[in-house]
DNA sequence: CACATTTGCATCGCACACGATTTAATTTTG
DNA sequence: CAAAATTAAATCGTGTGCGATGCAAATGTG
Protein backbone atom coordinates (compact mmCIF):
# COMPACT_ATOMS: atom_id res chain seq x y z
CA UNK A 1 0.00 0.00 0.00
CA UNK A 2 2.96 1.99 0.28
CA UNK A 3 4.66 3.93 -2.49
CA UNK A 4 2.07 2.72 -5.30
CA UNK A 5 3.52 5.37 -7.69
CA UNK A 6 6.91 6.63 -7.10
CA UNK A 7 7.19 8.29 -10.36
CA UNK A 8 3.69 10.84 -9.83
CA UNK A 9 5.10 14.07 -9.39
CA UNK A 10 3.87 14.95 -6.41
CA UNK A 11 5.24 12.48 -4.48
CA UNK A 12 8.80 13.84 -6.24
CA UNK A 13 10.90 15.20 -3.02
CA UNK A 14 12.97 16.48 -5.74
CA UNK A 15 11.02 18.49 -7.43
CA UNK A 16 10.26 20.97 -4.91
CA UNK A 17 13.56 22.02 -4.27
CA UNK A 18 14.19 22.52 -7.72
CA UNK A 19 11.29 24.53 -8.29
CA UNK A 20 11.78 26.42 -4.71
CA UNK A 21 15.71 26.82 -5.62
CA UNK A 22 14.47 28.76 -8.81
CA UNK A 23 11.65 30.70 -7.25
CA UNK A 24 14.09 31.98 -4.82
CA UNK A 25 16.18 33.16 -7.51
CA UNK A 26 13.10 35.09 -9.23
CA UNK A 27 12.26 36.43 -5.63
CA UNK A 28 15.80 37.78 -5.22
CA UNK A 29 15.73 39.61 -8.54
CA UNK A 30 13.96 42.74 -7.97
CA UNK A 31 16.23 43.37 -4.99
CA UNK A 32 19.16 42.85 -6.96
CA UNK A 33 18.80 44.47 -10.15
CA UNK A 34 18.81 47.42 -8.34
CA UNK A 35 22.35 46.62 -7.70
CA UNK A 36 22.87 45.10 -11.30
CA UNK A 37 23.17 41.18 -9.38
CA UNK A 38 22.19 38.20 -10.60
CA UNK A 39 21.66 35.75 -7.55
CA UNK A 40 25.11 34.01 -8.48
CA UNK A 41 26.98 36.97 -8.48
CA UNK A 42 25.25 38.07 -4.84
CA UNK A 43 26.46 34.71 -3.67
CA UNK A 44 30.28 35.44 -4.60
CA UNK A 45 29.67 38.78 -2.66
CA UNK A 46 28.73 37.11 0.05
CA UNK A 47 31.86 34.91 0.35
CA UNK A 48 33.94 38.13 -0.42
CA UNK A 49 32.38 40.60 2.03
CA UNK A 50 33.24 37.86 4.74
CA UNK A 51 36.47 36.71 3.53
CA UNK A 52 38.27 39.73 1.68
CA UNK A 53 40.39 37.96 -0.72
CA UNK A 54 40.12 34.49 -2.03
CA UNK A 55 41.37 32.82 -5.12
CA UNK A 56 39.14 31.74 -7.69
CA UNK A 57 39.32 28.08 -6.57
CA UNK A 58 38.64 29.07 -2.82
CA UNK A 59 35.34 30.20 -3.75
CA UNK A 60 34.39 27.60 -5.92
CA UNK A 61 34.24 25.19 -2.66
CA UNK A 62 32.68 27.87 -0.89
CA UNK A 63 29.36 27.96 -3.45
CA UNK A 64 29.84 24.36 -4.67
CA UNK A 65 30.92 25.99 -8.08
CA UNK A 66 33.16 24.57 -10.52
CA UNK A 67 35.48 27.10 -12.13
CA UNK A 68 34.23 27.14 -15.29
CA UNK A 69 31.17 28.72 -13.81
CA UNK A 70 33.13 30.93 -12.27
CA UNK A 71 35.59 32.29 -14.44
CA UNK A 72 33.20 33.98 -17.09
CA UNK A 73 30.99 34.79 -13.96
CA UNK A 74 34.15 36.89 -12.02
CA UNK A 75 35.00 38.31 -15.18
CA UNK A 76 31.13 39.97 -15.77
CA UNK A 77 31.64 41.43 -11.69
CA UNK A 78 35.05 42.66 -12.84
CA UNK A 79 33.73 44.29 -15.95
CA UNK A 80 31.13 46.33 -13.65
CA UNK A 81 33.84 47.22 -11.03
CA UNK A 82 32.35 44.89 -8.04
CA UNK A 83 36.03 43.34 -8.16
CA UNK A 84 39.54 42.87 -9.21
CA UNK A 85 41.44 39.90 -10.36
CA UNK A 86 45.19 39.68 -9.32
CA UNK A 87 47.67 36.66 -10.11
CA UNK A 88 49.23 36.04 -7.18
CA UNK A 89 52.95 37.00 -6.98
CA UNK A 90 53.53 33.13 -5.66
CA UNK A 91 51.72 31.13 -7.63
CA UNK A 92 51.19 32.72 -10.98
CA UNK A 93 48.39 30.08 -11.43
CA UNK A 94 46.12 31.21 -8.70
CA UNK A 95 43.57 34.77 -9.31
CA UNK A 96 42.90 36.28 -6.80
CA UNK A 97 39.58 37.98 -6.23
CA UNK A 98 38.76 40.99 -4.10
CA UNK A 99 36.29 44.29 -3.64
CA UNK A 100 36.26 46.80 -4.88
CA UNK A 101 35.57 50.00 -2.93
CA UNK A 102 31.86 49.30 -4.98
CA UNK A 103 31.42 45.63 -4.38
CA UNK A 104 32.02 46.24 -0.69
CA UNK A 105 30.07 49.44 -0.05
CA UNK A 106 27.23 47.17 -1.55
CA UNK A 107 27.20 45.33 1.53
CA UNK A 108 25.11 47.96 3.51
CA UNK A 109 22.39 47.75 0.08
CA UNK A 110 22.21 43.71 0.97
CA UNK A 111 21.92 43.21 4.23
CA UNK A 112 18.15 43.56 4.41
CA UNK A 113 17.49 41.49 2.32
CA UNK A 114 17.76 37.83 3.21
CA UNK A 115 15.31 39.01 6.22
CA UNK A 116 13.04 40.95 4.02
CA UNK A 117 12.42 38.15 1.82
CA UNK A 118 12.56 34.81 5.01
CA UNK A 119 9.50 37.68 6.31
CA UNK A 120 7.90 37.47 3.37
CA UNK A 121 7.67 33.89 3.56
CA UNK A 122 7.00 33.63 7.49
CA UNK A 123 3.29 33.17 7.78
CA UNK A 124 0.90 31.14 9.78
CA UNK A 125 1.08 28.52 7.47
CA UNK A 126 5.42 28.55 7.65
CA UNK A 127 6.62 28.92 11.13
CA UNK A 128 10.61 30.38 11.95
CA UNK A 129 11.44 26.75 13.82
CA UNK A 130 10.27 25.23 10.25
CA UNK A 131 13.01 27.44 8.38
CA UNK A 132 15.57 26.11 10.85
CA UNK A 133 14.55 22.82 10.66
CA UNK A 134 15.03 22.46 6.79
CA UNK A 135 18.06 24.29 6.88
CA UNK A 136 19.44 21.69 9.03
CA UNK A 137 18.15 18.99 6.63
CA UNK A 138 19.65 20.75 3.30
CA UNK A 139 22.86 20.76 5.11
CA UNK A 140 22.89 17.67 5.90
CA UNK A 141 21.94 16.87 2.10
CA UNK A 142 24.43 19.02 0.98
CA UNK A 143 27.31 16.99 2.98
CA UNK A 144 25.75 14.33 1.93
CA UNK A 145 25.44 14.45 -2.05
CA UNK A 146 28.85 16.30 -1.98
CA UNK A 147 30.59 13.54 -0.58
CA UNK A 148 28.81 11.84 -2.99
CA UNK A 149 29.70 13.12 -5.96
CA UNK A 150 33.04 13.96 -5.15
CA UNK A 151 33.94 9.87 -6.46
CA UNK A 152 31.45 9.32 -9.08
CA UNK A 153 32.51 5.28 -8.69
CA UNK A 154 29.81 5.68 -5.64
CA UNK A 155 26.26 4.13 -7.19
CA UNK A 156 24.13 7.17 -6.72
CA UNK B 1 22.29 39.18 20.29
CA UNK B 2 19.99 37.55 17.36
CA UNK B 3 21.05 37.36 13.68
CA UNK B 4 24.32 39.67 14.13
CA UNK B 5 25.70 39.24 10.15
CA UNK B 6 22.49 38.35 8.44
CA UNK B 7 25.30 38.14 4.89
CA UNK B 8 27.22 35.52 6.57
CA UNK B 9 26.95 32.66 3.76
CA UNK B 10 26.52 30.28 6.79
CA UNK B 11 22.90 31.97 7.99
CA UNK B 12 21.48 32.01 4.37
CA UNK B 13 18.65 29.14 4.30
CA UNK B 14 18.19 30.44 -0.01
CA UNK B 15 21.70 28.92 -0.23
CA UNK B 16 21.62 25.38 0.94
CA UNK B 17 17.99 25.19 -1.28
CA UNK B 18 20.11 26.31 -4.32
CA UNK B 19 23.16 24.37 -3.83
CA UNK B 20 20.77 20.75 -3.08
CA UNK B 21 18.72 21.39 -6.30
CA UNK B 22 22.16 21.09 -8.38
CA UNK B 23 23.52 18.36 -6.24
CA UNK B 24 20.39 16.53 -6.65
CA UNK B 25 20.72 17.06 -11.04
CA UNK B 26 24.10 15.95 -10.13
CA UNK B 27 22.95 12.89 -8.63
CA UNK B 28 20.29 12.26 -11.18
CA UNK B 29 22.84 12.49 -14.31
CA UNK B 30 24.32 8.87 -14.30
CA UNK B 31 21.03 7.48 -13.79
CA UNK B 32 19.24 9.70 -16.39
CA UNK B 33 22.14 9.68 -18.90
CA UNK B 34 21.48 6.26 -19.45
CA UNK B 35 18.51 7.02 -21.08
CA UNK B 36 19.55 10.22 -23.00
CA UNK B 37 17.58 12.19 -20.48
CA UNK B 38 18.39 15.62 -18.49
CA UNK B 39 16.64 16.45 -15.23
CA UNK B 40 14.30 19.01 -16.48
CA UNK B 41 13.92 16.45 -19.76
CA UNK B 42 12.91 13.96 -16.74
CA UNK B 43 10.40 15.97 -15.30
CA UNK B 44 8.16 16.97 -18.87
CA UNK B 45 8.48 12.67 -19.13
CA UNK B 46 7.24 12.57 -15.50
CA UNK B 47 3.74 15.10 -16.32
CA UNK B 48 3.27 13.18 -19.53
CA UNK B 49 3.58 9.97 -17.98
CA UNK B 50 0.87 10.89 -15.69
CA UNK B 51 -1.24 12.90 -18.09
CA UNK B 52 -0.72 11.05 -21.54
CA UNK B 53 -1.27 14.65 -23.57
CA UNK B 54 -0.55 17.89 -22.49
CA UNK B 55 -0.48 21.26 -24.23
CA UNK B 56 3.02 23.22 -24.04
CA UNK B 57 1.47 25.64 -21.46
CA UNK B 58 -0.35 22.87 -19.40
CA UNK B 59 3.27 21.27 -18.77
CA UNK B 60 4.41 24.55 -18.00
CA UNK B 61 1.53 25.14 -15.41
CA UNK B 62 3.05 21.79 -13.62
CA UNK B 63 6.45 22.11 -13.61
CA UNK B 64 6.34 25.95 -13.28
CA UNK B 65 8.61 27.04 -16.32
CA UNK B 66 7.74 29.17 -19.08
CA UNK B 67 7.26 28.17 -22.22
CA UNK B 68 10.31 30.10 -23.56
CA UNK B 69 12.08 27.35 -21.69
CA UNK B 70 10.02 24.18 -22.83
CA UNK B 71 9.59 24.48 -26.02
CA UNK B 72 13.11 24.22 -27.14
CA UNK B 73 13.60 21.25 -24.34
CA UNK B 74 10.23 19.63 -26.00
CA UNK B 75 11.87 19.90 -29.26
CA UNK B 76 15.09 18.34 -28.28
CA UNK B 77 12.98 15.75 -27.28
CA UNK B 78 10.95 15.54 -29.94
CA UNK B 79 14.20 14.84 -32.03
CA UNK B 80 15.29 11.87 -29.98
CA UNK B 81 11.93 10.14 -30.51
CA UNK B 82 10.52 10.36 -26.86
CA UNK B 83 7.52 12.40 -27.78
CA UNK B 84 5.32 13.75 -30.57
CA UNK B 85 4.54 17.64 -31.36
CA UNK B 86 0.87 18.14 -32.36
CA UNK B 87 -1.17 21.30 -33.45
CA UNK B 88 -4.72 21.53 -32.04
CA UNK B 89 -7.40 21.48 -34.91
CA UNK B 90 -9.82 23.22 -32.27
CA UNK B 91 -7.05 25.64 -31.79
CA UNK B 92 -4.57 25.86 -33.74
CA UNK B 93 -2.58 27.82 -31.12
CA UNK B 94 -1.72 24.98 -29.06
CA UNK B 95 0.72 22.47 -29.62
CA UNK B 96 0.10 18.84 -27.84
CA UNK B 97 2.50 16.87 -26.57
CA UNK B 98 2.21 12.86 -26.47
CA UNK B 99 4.70 10.35 -25.54
CA UNK B 100 6.32 7.92 -28.40
CA UNK B 101 6.08 3.88 -27.39
CA UNK B 102 10.14 5.04 -26.53
CA UNK B 103 9.28 7.59 -24.15
CA UNK B 104 6.39 5.29 -22.65
CA UNK B 105 8.88 2.32 -22.65
CA UNK B 106 10.99 4.29 -20.24
CA UNK B 107 8.67 4.66 -17.68
CA UNK B 108 9.79 1.24 -16.47
CA UNK B 109 13.49 2.16 -16.33
CA UNK B 110 12.77 5.54 -14.33
CA UNK B 111 10.50 3.98 -11.91
CA UNK B 112 13.46 3.01 -9.20
CA UNK B 113 15.23 5.76 -9.61
CA UNK B 114 14.02 8.39 -7.18
CA UNK B 115 13.50 5.43 -5.10
CA UNK B 116 17.53 4.44 -4.92
CA UNK B 117 18.60 8.01 -4.68
CA UNK B 118 16.12 8.64 -1.58
CA UNK B 119 17.87 5.64 -0.08
CA UNK B 120 21.33 6.77 -0.73
CA UNK B 121 20.59 9.17 1.11
CA UNK B 122 18.39 8.32 4.34
CA UNK B 123 20.81 7.47 6.76
CA UNK B 124 21.54 7.48 10.55
CA UNK B 125 21.56 11.46 10.34
CA UNK B 126 18.55 11.60 7.75
CA UNK B 127 15.39 10.24 8.79
CA UNK B 128 12.36 9.84 6.47
CA UNK B 129 9.90 11.65 8.87
CA UNK B 130 12.77 14.36 8.13
CA UNK B 131 12.30 14.02 4.43
CA UNK B 132 8.80 14.14 4.78
CA UNK B 133 8.73 17.35 6.83
CA UNK B 134 11.06 18.87 4.18
CA UNK B 135 8.50 18.32 1.46
CA UNK B 136 5.66 19.72 2.90
CA UNK B 137 8.02 23.10 4.02
CA UNK B 138 8.63 23.11 0.37
CA UNK B 139 5.21 22.74 -0.85
CA UNK B 140 4.09 25.56 1.08
CA UNK B 141 7.04 27.96 0.22
CA UNK B 142 6.15 26.62 -3.47
CA UNK B 143 2.30 27.49 -3.09
CA UNK B 144 3.54 31.39 -1.13
CA UNK B 145 6.42 31.94 -3.93
CA UNK B 146 4.58 31.28 -7.01
CA UNK B 147 1.81 33.62 -5.55
CA UNK B 148 4.46 36.33 -5.41
CA UNK B 149 5.98 36.43 -8.32
CA UNK B 150 2.46 36.61 -10.32
CA UNK B 151 1.79 40.04 -9.40
CA UNK B 152 5.24 41.84 -9.50
CA UNK B 153 3.77 44.59 -7.52
CA UNK B 154 4.34 43.09 -4.16
CA UNK B 155 7.28 43.96 -2.70
CA UNK B 156 9.21 40.43 -2.31
C1' DC C 1 -18.64 41.95 -38.93
C1' DA C 2 -14.29 45.10 -38.25
C1' DC C 3 -10.94 45.68 -34.89
C1' DA C 4 -8.62 45.70 -30.53
C1' DT C 5 -7.20 42.46 -27.08
C1' DT C 6 -5.85 38.17 -25.37
C1' DT C 7 -3.67 33.79 -25.70
C1' DG C 8 -0.29 29.97 -27.04
C1' DC C 9 3.83 29.21 -28.78
C1' DA C 10 8.33 30.39 -30.67
C1' DT C 11 12.66 33.17 -31.16
C1' DC C 12 16.40 35.92 -29.34
C1' DG C 13 19.71 37.31 -26.06
C1' DC C 14 21.93 36.79 -21.78
C1' DA C 15 23.60 34.37 -17.72
C1' DC C 16 24.34 30.43 -15.50
C1' DA C 17 25.95 25.14 -14.66
C1' DC C 18 28.97 21.61 -15.80
C1' DG C 19 31.72 17.80 -18.30
C1' DA C 20 35.72 17.70 -21.07
C1' DT C 21 39.76 19.65 -22.70
C1' DT C 22 43.57 23.01 -22.76
C1' DT C 23 47.22 25.99 -21.05
C1' DA C 24 50.44 27.43 -17.95
C1' DA C 25 52.72 27.21 -13.56
C1' DT C 26 54.20 24.50 -9.71
C1' DT C 27 55.49 20.36 -7.42
C1' DT C 28 57.15 15.76 -7.31
C1' DT C 29 60.51 12.35 -8.55
C1' DG C 30 63.98 9.74 -10.58
C1' DC D 1 68.11 19.33 -12.41
C1' DA D 2 64.93 17.58 -16.15
C1' DA D 3 60.83 14.85 -17.07
C1' DA D 4 56.41 13.55 -15.22
C1' DA D 5 52.57 14.46 -12.46
C1' DT D 6 49.69 17.72 -10.29
C1' DT D 7 47.23 21.93 -9.89
C1' DA D 8 44.73 26.56 -11.04
C1' DA D 9 42.22 28.88 -14.45
C1' DA D 10 40.36 29.36 -18.65
C1' DT D 11 37.99 27.69 -22.81
C1' DC D 12 34.56 25.02 -25.37
C1' DG D 13 30.16 22.83 -26.16
C1' DT D 14 25.55 21.64 -24.61
C1' DG D 15 21.48 22.50 -22.04
C1' DT D 16 18.72 24.98 -19.28
C1' DG D 17 15.93 29.40 -17.25
C1' DC D 18 13.82 33.54 -18.26
C1' DG D 19 12.77 38.53 -19.74
C1' DA D 20 11.63 40.75 -23.93
C1' DT D 21 9.68 40.44 -28.25
C1' DG D 22 7.13 38.62 -32.27
C1' DC D 23 3.39 36.32 -34.52
C1' DA D 24 -0.72 34.01 -35.63
C1' DA D 25 -5.02 32.17 -33.98
C1' DA D 26 -8.88 32.95 -31.04
C1' DT D 27 -11.83 35.91 -28.43
C1' DG D 28 -14.26 39.95 -27.07
C1' DT D 29 -16.63 44.34 -28.10
C1' DG D 30 -19.28 47.75 -30.18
Amino acid sequence: MKKQDPLKLERQICFPIYSVSRLITKAYKPHLEKMGLTYPQYLVLLVLWEHRELSVNQIGEKLLLNTNTLSPLIKRMEKTYLLQRNRSEKDERTVLVSLTEKGLSYQSEAMPVPEKLLQSLLSEEVQLGEVMLLKDTLDKWISILSKKTENQSNSL
